[in-house]
DNA sequence: AAGTGAATTTAACGATCGTAAAAAAATCTT
DNA sequence: AAGATTTTTTTACGATCGTTAAATTCACTT
């Protein structure tokens, strides 16, 4: 039996692109400009702060259009921050490549440039994190906020794989989450944290000490757990 | 030459509170009441998500006398902002009391129990800078954001005036900051960093959590700068 | 070319927001 | 007690929000 008030279905997931025969390019889908136009606000403003109006604008559409792929808002941010995880998710195994050869120091130094590297050219994942992470009061909490957690989670669990250690799961859980803490304020939130330094957070020399600090923090810890 | 349109104008700064015969008891003023209330909602949510109407109702009082006494959301967010950090600033003062003599160990373990026993009794203060620190694009900034930025400048100034330290400006500035940017992310936004952790963040496991990793940070830093 | 379903635009609803203005009540001054 | 001033309540404005519904346009099948 139907339900007799539905609409008509959306693409959930199709074809992301599909070949425009009168421009010969690839013409990429409604849907993807607004994940990709929603990744943007969302990294500008946080979620309650965040409108579809805004977005709408941003992708060029009607705003109302953004209901039809997307009928809530709430849907629409979990799903930038499922894309936004599993982006940086990618990204954090493959700083580790080649790294236990290097021993502690030059291993870790090689991971953090890649990691400031990769937050120069794709600063949205980690402001979307660091935007959405402190927002309100338990009770009403921001939407697909599961999702936040399972990142320091993911996190640690890709370090042990990459790494080989010999401290336990309390250690190693400790030192993860404050390196993921400091890297997503730092690198996340770099206007505020630069700010406070008298800084621009493209500033090379904010960047040097973001790695200083890093090293400072977490480079004894991950000696000693070696 | 006055104004024509002006309105009668609310007590600035007067007593906080007055004798009332009736009651036979000291009734605080509405000011003071709306302060208080205030402080409370945006301990809860950052101030783009907190409301007037949410400030009145903690009051206990129709809403729009609040623009009475505070003629815009701003005003009255950057004078919760200013009393905020002042109460912080002059219990961190406290904190160092006695420390000099016990050396590092001992008395960087101590300044961290009067640190959490701050934040346990008085909550407030480290949520509203948590939850206000990282909240827009820098372009529409939180009204009062430089107080939030002073907050960090006279943690330093504190903390050298209190402490005898060998190390360049630099360091300094380096240690404090860190310092602060875990504390007030632990301590201020501690639904979100224990619900990481799975504990809740009252609870003494979390606390401890906390203070080791503080002291597991901040500790050797702090021995080579002494 | 006609018909059909999907995609998009237009219009609007109800809710909430900060704030203003006027009315009413309370308090103070003479 | 009467008048003046301050404080509080009531009412409402204009703006923005997420979302819905209907109208329109587009793409495709027959």
């Amino acid at each position: 039996m139907k339900k007799s008030n539905q609409k008509s279905q959306p693409p959930a997931s199709k074809n992301e692109n599909h070949y425009d025969e009168n421009s010969g390019s690839l013409k990429t889908s409604t849907r993807v400009k607004i994940v990709e136009a929603a990744s943007i606000v969302f990294s500008n403003f946080p979620y309650y702060a965040a409108s579809i109006r805004m977005i709408g604008k941003e992708a060029q559409i009607d705003h109302p259009l953004i209901n039809y792929y997307f009928p809530t808002k709430a849907g629409l941010f979990q799903e930038v921050l499922r894309v936004t995880i599993e982006e940086y998710y990618q990204a954090n195994v493959q700083w580790f490549d080649g790294l236990a050869a290097l021993g502690p120091e030059k291993g870790f130094s090689l991971y953090i440039d890649r990691f400031i590297d990769f937050a120069l050219k794709h600063p949205k994942p980690m402001r979307i994190i660091a935007l959405n992470l402190v927002q309100a009061k338990q009770s009403d909490i921001i939407p697909g906020y599961q999702l936040l957690q399972q990142f320091f989670l993911d996190a640690m669990q890709t370090f042990i794989k990459a790494v080989p250690v010999k401290g336990t799961h309390i250690d190693i859980q400790m030192m993860t989450t404050n390196f993921n803490t400091m890297a997503i304020n730092y690198l996340g939130a770099g206007d505020y944290y630069a700010g406070i330094l008298g800084l621009e957070p493209q500033n090379p020399e904010y960047l040097k000490w973001v790695k200083e600090s890093l090293t400072y923090i977490i480079l004894p810890w991950l000696k000693q757990l070696l």
